[in-house]
DNA sequence: CGTAGGGTTGAGGTTAATCAAGTATGGTGG
DNA sequence: CCACCATACTTGATTAACCTCAACCCTACG
């Protein structure tokens, strides 16, 4: 028995606030979708006539260069929307998104979204609010990648990991990798290799212990103390 | 004797298509600035109770590191508008704004255009589209500068910029660096060293000339061809 | 058990940053 | 008009971070 796909809606960041007429108006517009681990929700280049939200599960979005590397640009989770700025621009998504876990996602079909965002402001506003947050989260990858070395950019993506649940990082702090060390390394614009290293060398100097997927802060002031060198 | 602000805003990316009667209610919000070549418009942290469209000049978004290490986000030119992210979220920019030649800027106050906003759809919507084409801009940055070296992010520059102005790239073309070859290092995320060095490379292969700050294209092809090695 | 997937470790190579000088270029004042 | 200076750019030598390749370990699970 799926929940009523309205209140799904209502517990998105991108529709939540909404008066109920708005979300089942927009959930009247939206289908349901399962995926398998693994498998592609779309890949770069392929026409996009909608956007999606996470209900279950979890999604990568990546880009792949030509020889094969892999980028990780976003790691989604239930609740989060992906994919909404292809409705307003060109018509093939500029990125791979893929399933994490077996995954149910809600599709929204850009026509009659864009009819409806047009009488409703308020879901238009909801929607740049959506892009801004997008935006800004973009905009600290670049700085990540072109501004810091991987052991920064694992330290900040923990930091914000917890910030984004509520629990600031201090010492005895455990964060768990959700997703796997190698999609992770991704994420932080690394290699497997590299990050396995990088671990190493705090956990040797002491500031977090490594236990499988658990990482347990125990010095917090010292992961950010040192990258000023 | 300034051109009316309403034409200067119909002349825009963001406004361009609106009906007069919006342009001028926009219009009656607009502050002029002028800046000066190297000036701040604003720092990173400063409060954000705004956004910019760029009237005459030019100006950089960038980001700094603590060790004074720089990343060019956007190059803008006239007809462009930038921040208008801020104004739907958090208080402060995140990024470094600053006038590369003398520069006018439109100043449009958040709290007004908000209010503009939410009782016209039409503004909302090519908002949406502009916030679009920024996601899309800096979602090829990540990708230039996670999955590409410093020649090709250069090659690609080039012809996203030809192509923007509509002069495709092909034997003969000539780009002329607008900004300065160590701003644009930093765009390509490198450092004025590397660019040039890389510039040599391409002119020793044959493959462009350069003459100053004009880029001069002889192979195209090779251009693309070789960096899938 | 045996295997596969995920992760780790080691050795070596590569790209690009850094450091340090040197060479235009352009504007300014004498 | 020239000498001067600042700025922009180039070149060379060295270094550092990180990637690649290859082997190995380990645990889960059939």
């Amino acid at each position: 028995m799926p929940a009523d796909v309205a209140d799904v809606l209502g517990r998105t960041a991108l529709f939540s606030g909404l008066p109920p007429g708005d979300l089942s108006r927009i959930a009247a517009l939206a289908v349901r979708r399962r995926f398998a681990r693994r498998e592609a929700v779309f890949r770069e280049g392929d026409r996009a006539d909608g956007f999606f939200l996470v209900v279950s599960g979890g999604v990568k979005i990546f880009k792949l260069s030509e020889d094969g590397k892999e980028q990780v640009l976003h790691l989604l989770e239930p609740g989060q929307s992906f994919a909404e700025a292809t409705i307003f621009e060109g018509g093939a998504f500029p990125a791979d998104a893929e399933a994490l876990e077996p995954t149910e996602l809600l599709f929204i079909p850009k026509r009659p979204f864009l009819e409806l965002l047009e009488r409703n402001p308020k879901v238009a506003l909801g929607m740049l609010a959506s892009l801004s947050r997008w935006l800004k989260r973009l905009t600290d990858l670049v700085e990540n990648l072109a501004l810091r070395d991987v052991e920064s950019r694992f330290v900040l993506f923990v930091a914000e990991e917890m910030r984004r649940r509520g629990t600031p990082l201090r010492d005895g702090t455990v964060y768990e990798i959700p997703v796997g060390k190698a999609v992770l390394a991704s994420r932080l614009g690394t290699v497997p290799e590299t990050f396995s290293r990088t671990l190493k060398k705090l956990q040797e100097e002491g500031k977090i212990r490594v236990t499988g997927n658990r990482i347990r802060v125990l010095k917090a002031a010292a992961l950010f103390g040192n990258p000023v060198r």
